[in-house]
DNA sequence: GGTTATGGATTTTTT
DNA sequence: ATCCATAACC
């Protein structure tokens, strides 16, 4: 009786929850639907809604619903939210990544092309050793041709759906001439360690739709519904994927935003999603343009600064909220002054205005650029963390472990087996690995075969057929083990019995203490993998792994400041961020200075990083700049000028009076007793007071302004729509201070080996510091034996 | 077989 | 300036 009633009302709130739009791409029913979603317009909401709207109110079994995204995080959250909407019905649906998605279809049906069920994943570094192989053979100067740029050409061929047949055909020139000879190589590798990469994941999987006319008829029947996320990311063979999936029920729903395209260089294709009405004539269009994320002041730079660039579809953010504070334009003398006024910035608003680090970002175009606001944050005590960067799985001693795992589950890993035949040393050297490749060669076998039958063989020294032997019988046993043991146990057995372990220990290094740390955290890893997972096989595990890009994803909750690339920051949202190195040959960077397209897209590129922030925003630019190690003058950037005046205020009183007095300059870089005396902190006592005289005028135009204003509650300069909410705030909540189990930032410490150094955040697990010597690491409080420095 | 010198390049990143 | 790869060394 009440049933029925009740779930009327379930989506009833349901669409409660959406503006007009929203509300017309949930409820859509059948046929193509494209969403242009803008900024912070609620994206994930009108898609997780759709799913939710489509099981509940149409009635759709969540089996026959995919829902395709490029990364794992967006999978995850996408899940994590639909869950949140349906319950437990929400673990039918297909939600995953491309990768993910192809994976699971090639392992399932992947031997009518040929594709054994097995195969293992390469990943990047996996590719280039192939490459180089491939090249050596191909015998060329790989100073001529880069494996990185073969590497390139190759996998663009195979997102554009051509193999290697097809690209010797069409593809002439003396570079695509070796490049070609190298991919049909390449292939061929790839099949003899029974692996297929990335790309391939993708092009197989069309191949299998393509020829396999039963395993299409399978997936074209069983999804009824395909939505495809970031569509504006998308790429020819991932567009043909959906195509062919979505051929049969022409229930194809795709939403991105064109403006937000900054994968081209990597296959991305903008052209797909502003073509999708070329494909489905009947498509229906729905934009979504009201934003929930910043104030207007911010909203009006965004839609100036994109606005030059042509073909766009045509859209413009508004909001309902208030104008908020200007955009700040700083110019700064040099990087480290622009670094020091960044962190001095964040310093004061966390004292003055009570706000927590992680409210804040630091976005800059190119890695490079980190460093010197590291220094910056170090020498002022500031917490904070770098966003991507090195990844976990990158690391020397976790490829080392996957890989001897993956020798353990894929005999047939060639790649795997020679990165590890000799680590730690074991007398196997170049010359031996040349004897056996040689012999895998001529009995078209593995080089684990090469290593059996090198015994007993003519072809090697007495003292280098042991060790070959050695070896051999050691990755016998793990493998042996391998069948019956967890994860965990074997990747124990493994790190001791290889001696591994022990290598590390013996080298007694700083950095060799650090990799052991990494090999334990990888070991939590694999227990947190057979907790979470039912079939926690080696192989299941292999492939999670492979698929997942940030094993130790930057924790959100830690309170520090948050640094990372632009195109790293896209997706995210912080209350105020701070984009740096504003100048021409910086952002736009040089190198997509010749090229229309490339400009439009660094332009795409600049309005990701404005419409990152909710509250505040500040540009900063430098007057000079070093860089590979000359220093230049430098432009303020052209998106400077698309700005609007009004709702921007500029400040260079420093860098004027650096350019009106000159011989401040040279005094602040002339040495002083040996040492170089810090132009830093020359700079400071001017600056600072060129900064509290702006704050100071700033409160009181607030004053005056908020004045007749009636007290609200929340945050200065956000509004708190019903549509979205800040997702940051959900996380587990902490105390506010900093101080956890009694370090804080900026505290000085040390450690038994690594000596001396400053704390640079701290969680409740682990602490993070820098020392002057080894770096910046990351230290468990359960292990590391810190002690106070005296600090005087 | 392991370790140090030289040369060359040096955007962005996911899977 | 600095990082990485390869090449010449011990």
């Amino acid at each position: 009786m009440g049933a029925k009633k009740a779930e009327a009302k379930a989506i009833e709130a349901l669409l409660a929850d959406l503006n007009e739009p929203q509300r017309e791409a949930v409820c859509h029913g059948d046929g193509p639907l494209l969403v242009f979603a803008g900024a912070g317009s609620g994206k994930t909401r009108a898609l997780t809604y759709r799913i939710a709207y489509l099981i509940e109110a149409c009635g759709v079994a969540p089996e026959s619903i995919l829902a395709v995204t490029f990364t794992n995080k967006a999978a995850g959250e996408m899940k994590e939210r639909i869950r949140t909407l349906i319950g437990d019905r929400a673990a039918a649906l297909w939600a995953g990544t491309f990768h993910s998605m192809c994976a699971r279809m090639l392992r399932r049906h992947g031997r009518a092309i040929k594709v054994e069920p097995n195969f293992v994943i390469f990943d990047t570094p996996d590719q280039m050793a192939l490459i180089k192989e491939a090249l050596s053979v191909v015998d060329v100067d790989q100073k001529e041709f880069k494996p990185p740029d073969v590497h390139q050409r190759i996998s663009a061929a195979k997102n554009e759906l051509i193999g290697p047949t097809e690209f010797r055909r069409t593809r002439k020139g003396p570079f695509d001439e070796i490049v070609g000879r190298a991919y049909r190589i390449y292939q061929e590798k790839l099949a003899q360690n029974n692996a297929l990469d990335f790309d391939d994941l993708i092009m197989r999987a069309v191949q299998l739709l393509r020829e396999a006319p039963e395993v299409r008829e399978h997936y074209q029947d069983r999804f009824g519904y395909v939505l495809v996320d970031e569509y504006q990311d998308i790429n020819f063979a991932q567009y043909t994927l959906v195509k062919l999936l979505g051929e049969k029920h022409r229930n194809v729903c795709v939403v991105g935003d064109d403006d937000q395209s900054i994968y081209g260089w990597r296959g991305a294709d903008v052209g797909i999603i502003l073509d999708f009405e070329k494909d489905y004539p009947d498509a229906h269009v729905v934009k979504l343009e009201q934003n929930y994320r910043s104030t207007q002041r911010i909203l009006e730079c965004a839609n100036e600064v994109i606005a030059p660039n042509r073909g766009r579809a045509p859209k413009r953010l508004w909001t309902d909220a208030e104008p908020g504070e200007s955009v700040t334009v700083y110019e700064a003398v040099n990087e480290q002054e622009e670094a020091y006024y960044v962190a001095s910035c964040i310093s004061r608003a966390v004292q003055e205005r009570r706000r927590p680090y992680r409210d804040f970002a630091i976005l800059y175009r190119t890695n490079a650029q980190s460093r010197v606001l590291e220094e910056a944050f170090l020498t002022q005590g500031l917490p904070y963390r770098i966003v991507g960067g090195v990844r976990f799985y990158e690391r020397r001693e976790i490829k080392d472990l996957i890989a001897y795992l993956r020798v353990l589950l894929n005999p047939a890993d060639s790649v795997s087996l020679r990165r590890i035949i000799n680590v730690p040393t074991r007398g196997i050297g170049d010359k031996t690995v040349a004897v056996l490749d040689r012999l895998a060669y001529e009995n078209a076998g593995s080089l684990l075969e090469a290593c059996r039958a090198a015994q007993g063989s003519a072809e090697l020294s007495a003292r280098a057929q042991a060790a070959v032997e050695r070896f051999e019988r050691m990755i016998a046993r793990l493998s042996e083990q391998a069948q019956r043991l967890t994860v965990t146990k074997l990747t124990n057995n493994v790190l001791e019995q290889s001696g591994y372990l022990e290598m590390l220990e013996k080298d007694g290094t700083a950095e060799s203490a650090a990799r052991a740390e990494n090999l334990k955290e990888f070991l939590s890893l694999t227990q947190k993998f057979e907790q979470s997972h039912e079939e926690a096989s080696l192989s299941a595990f292999l492939e999670h792994v492979a698929l997942l890009s940030d094993i130790d994803e930057s924790d959100d909750s830690e309170n520090a400041v948050a640094m990372m690339t632009l195109h790293s920051a896209k997706g995210l949202e912080f209350p105020v961020v701070f984009m740096v190195g504003l100048e021409e040959n910086i952002f736009p960077h040089q190198r997509s200075m010749r090229d229309e397209r490339e400009l439009a897209e660094e332009r795409r590129l600049c309005y990701v990083g404005l419409t990152r922030a909710q509250e505040q925003v500040t540009l900063t630019h430098c007057r000079r700049r070093t860089i590979y190690g000359q220093t230049q003058e430098c432009e303020p950037s052209r998106f400077l000028k698309n700005l609007p005046e009004e709702h921007v205020e500029r400040y260079d009183e420093v860098s004027r009076l650096f350019a009106t007095e000159p011989k401040m300059e040279e005094l602040a870089q002339a040495p002083v007793g040996g040492a170089k005396l810090d132009l830093v902190s020359i700079l400071r006592r001017a600056r600072e007071n060129a900064v509290l005289a702006r704050e100071r005028e700033k409160e009181e135009r607030k004053a005056a302004s908020t004045k007749m204003a009636a007290a609200r509650p929340g945050r200065p300069g956000t509004t708190m729509s019903a549509g979205e909410r800040p997702k940051r705030r959900t996380g587990k909540m902490r105390a506010a201070s900093q101080g956890y189990q009694g370090f804080r930032a900026g505290e000085k410490i040390i450690h038994p080996k690594f000596g001396k150094g400053i704390v640079v955040s701290c969680t409740e697990a682990e602490v993070t510091v820098a020392f002057p010597d080894q770096g910046v690491k990351k230290l468990s409080l359960d292990y590391a034996k810190l002690e106070r420095a005296s600090s005087r």
